[in-house]
RNA sequence: CGGGGCGUAGCGCAGUCCGGUUAGCGCGCCUGCUUCGGGAGCAGGAGGUCGGAGGUUCGAAUCCUCUCGCCCCGACCA
């Protein structure tokens, strides 16, 4: 490729919508252009890169044994019905309607479409297990889109279903998926953790996502360095804090406290950490009255809430409700007398001679404990996980945090889909089985935003050799010297001819702005022609990763660039 | 959806508070000459509905109203 004919507009200066480093060199090295937000152009350089992860993620789906098939980006709403979903995913859910008023969805993932396929041909257990897939563009209408293809509206995404007569079997295809994940990452050069997650709209209850570290990443993971437990944070659990304050006076008693609402607010006026103090947050829940309480060191996680309460639509009250139900403003709510479901956190169970709100204005109880001033209905996880926690697997290790970007996520759907839609088969005793299912998704465009916060420097990309778009860059310093034009076409020639993807820069520029447009795009080798050097038959290879530079003959030029990607 | 910020040339910005010739700067782009190992110099040049609509005014990028778009924080989410 011709850099003087190819399109590859490059930006010198930061583009001010972009904020996190993957989004500004995107831009920059001109790989992509927003249309509208959240929904992209790959442009040339863009798009080879992308489609080498395709041909990565392609490749490990193919040794596993799944099959390869395109479905429709366009589904009719009534799919959608079937199993809930029109309603379940919500605004999400990108809608139109054909010129009969027909109501339409574009597809956001594809387990619907997918179990209509299978349960149209898949009649017996003896054509079980089938495993499809397909690499796809998806469409989710996302509250805020952001960061560039990392979280856009319209991205492309593999996504794979398999289908099972026993439990057995989808659990040998899960555990193949998790390791052609493993391998893809590997292969992809990202650094990557396994950890389990929550199943959010998807459904299913055994899953697991698997979080390439990064920085920007919008994932918050919790990892223990002794036993190697790893969770995210929707799901981590922990044994709570190291050092847990044990308070000796336990009577309780009504101190007034005017004006102190918060937590910060409330552990200073009684010079206490605020392990000291219990959250009572009251929630509805399928119309009753439901009041939280968590440590107050530490948040509420609402989606272990939901799930402790088998109830997606769990809603903080109001402040107009919260008044109505304790009769006094927000800020001082407590379990004592309150008319509510009490759920406390499991970790209270540890805590002692607590401070709670009274119930009134200005006012809090102190020497408050669970059991004999109040009692819970139950005990859940529901607070957040906090670095430094000790881990609840091992109970030795301390739990630490890192944040990283969600490149795939794997689930036991087990027959939420195929009962819901009466997908079923026979099994060996004649009896009428739904699928057992497993879904298993990979953000493509999201891991070339991923490897790039990975893999860039203050000059620009540094791409992993897996998934550069060029092999190597020919940077002719001038043209107007025709040993130099002689070389450039020989090199280039000869390097096209072994194999290589070679971007020759013959662009009329001067050598500066072609070093730095090199570097900033990213390839690993850049094979410089000099007259310093060309004049004793030499040429410099530069390797961006190393930042080094090698003298070689003009004639090993090619050898250099196959050991370095053969090594 | 709540809070905040920003829309002026391809990119980055000034000008807006306090209205006043032909709306500026840097980079990029075009032509010519010189130059050619880390974003060159000189000379000349092209490029703008100042996001859009309406209003106030003798006069609007600037003031008012409405509206559209983009970004950030939050809620939420694969």
């Amino acid at each position: 490729m011709r850099w003087s004919k190819y399109y590859l507009p490059t930006y010198k200066e930061v583009p001010k919508d972009a904020e996190i480093p993957s989004h500004q060199l995107m831009l920059r090295a001109g790989m992509i252009r927003m249309l509208t937000s959240g929904v992209y152009s790959f442009l040339p350089m863009g798009y080879r890169v992308l489609r080498r992860v395709e041909t990565i993620v392609r490749e490990e789906m193919d040794r596993t044994g799944a099959q390869e098939v395109q479905m429709p980006v366009l589904h009719p709403a009534e799919l959608y019905e079937e199993t809930g979903r029109l309603k379940n995913f919500g605004e999400i859910l990108f809608q139109l309607k054909d010129r009969r008023a027909r109501l339409f969805a574009l597809g956001p993932t594809h387990e619907e479409v997918v179990t209509d396929i299978a349960r149209a041909e898949i009649k017996s257990y003896r054509q079980l297990p089938q495993t499809l897939y397909q690499i796809q563009t998806k469409f989710r209408d996302e509250f805020r889109p952001r960061f560039g293809v990392m979280r856009a509206r319209e991205f492309m995404m593999k996504d794979a279903y398999s289908f099972h007569a026993s439990d057995e079997s989808l659990h040998d295809t899960y555990a193949a998926m998790a390791g052609a994940y493993r391998r893809i990452l590997e292969r992809l050069g990202l650094e990557g953790v396994q950890v389990q997650a929550e199943s959010g709209a998807i459904g299913g209850d055994i899953n697991e996502e698997f979080i390439v570290l990064a920085d920007a990443g919008e994932s918050v993971m919790f990892r223990c360095a002794s036993c190697g437990y790893a969770a995210n944070d929707e799901r981590a659990v922990s044994l709570g804090p190291a050092m847990l304050e044990k308070e000796l006076s336990a009577k309780m008693e009504n101190v007034a406290t005017p004006g102190q609402h918060t937590v910060d607010e409330v552990s200073a006026f009684f010079k206490v950490s605020k392990q000291r103090l219990v959250k009572t947050l009251l929630y509805k829940s399928k119309w009753r009255d439901i009041a939280v309480l968590v440590p107050g060191d530490r948040e509420l996680n609402e989606v272990k809430l939901a799930k402790a309460l088998d109830d997606p639509d769990v809603r903080p009250m109001t402040p107009e409700e919260v008044e109505a139900l304790t009769g006094a403003p927000v800020g001082f709510a407590g379990p004592v007398g309150l008319k509510a479901i009490i759920i406390a956190d499991e970790l209270m169970n540890a805590y002692d001679g607590m401070i709670v709100g009274a119930n009134a204005a200005d006012a809090h109880l102190r020497g408050v404990k669970m059991g004999r001033d109040f009692k819970p209905e139950r005990t859940a996880p529901l607070s957040t996980v906090v670095a430094g926690d000790r881990c609840a697997s091992c109970g030795k290790g301390e739990l630490q945090l890192q944040r990283g970007v969600e490149i795939g996520h794997i689930f036991k759907l087990d027959v939420k889909y195929s009962k819901a839609m009466r997908a079923t088969f026979l099994d060996q005793e004649g009896q009428e089985q739904p699928f057992i299912m497993g879904c298993y998704g990979f953000g493509v465009s999201r891991a070339v935003a991923a490897a790039i916060e990975q893999h860039y420097d203050e000059r620009g990309i540094r791409w992993p050799k897996a998934l550069t778009p060029f092999h190597a860059v020919v940077t002719p310093l001038n043209l107007n010297d025709e040993s130099t034009v002689g070389a450039m076409e020989r090199v280039y020639a000869e390097l096209k001819a072994a194999g290589f993807d070679v971007l020759l820069d013959d662009r009329d520029l001067r050598p500066g702005p072609k070093f730095k447009d090199a570097e900033l795009i990213g390839v690993p080798m850049r094979v410089t022609l000099g007259e310093r050097n060309l004049k004793d038959g030499n040429c410099e290879i530069f390797y961006r990763l190393d930042d080094r530079t090698d003298v070689v003959p003009l004639a090993d030029a090619v050898a250099s660039v196959r050991r370095y990607y053969e090594a």
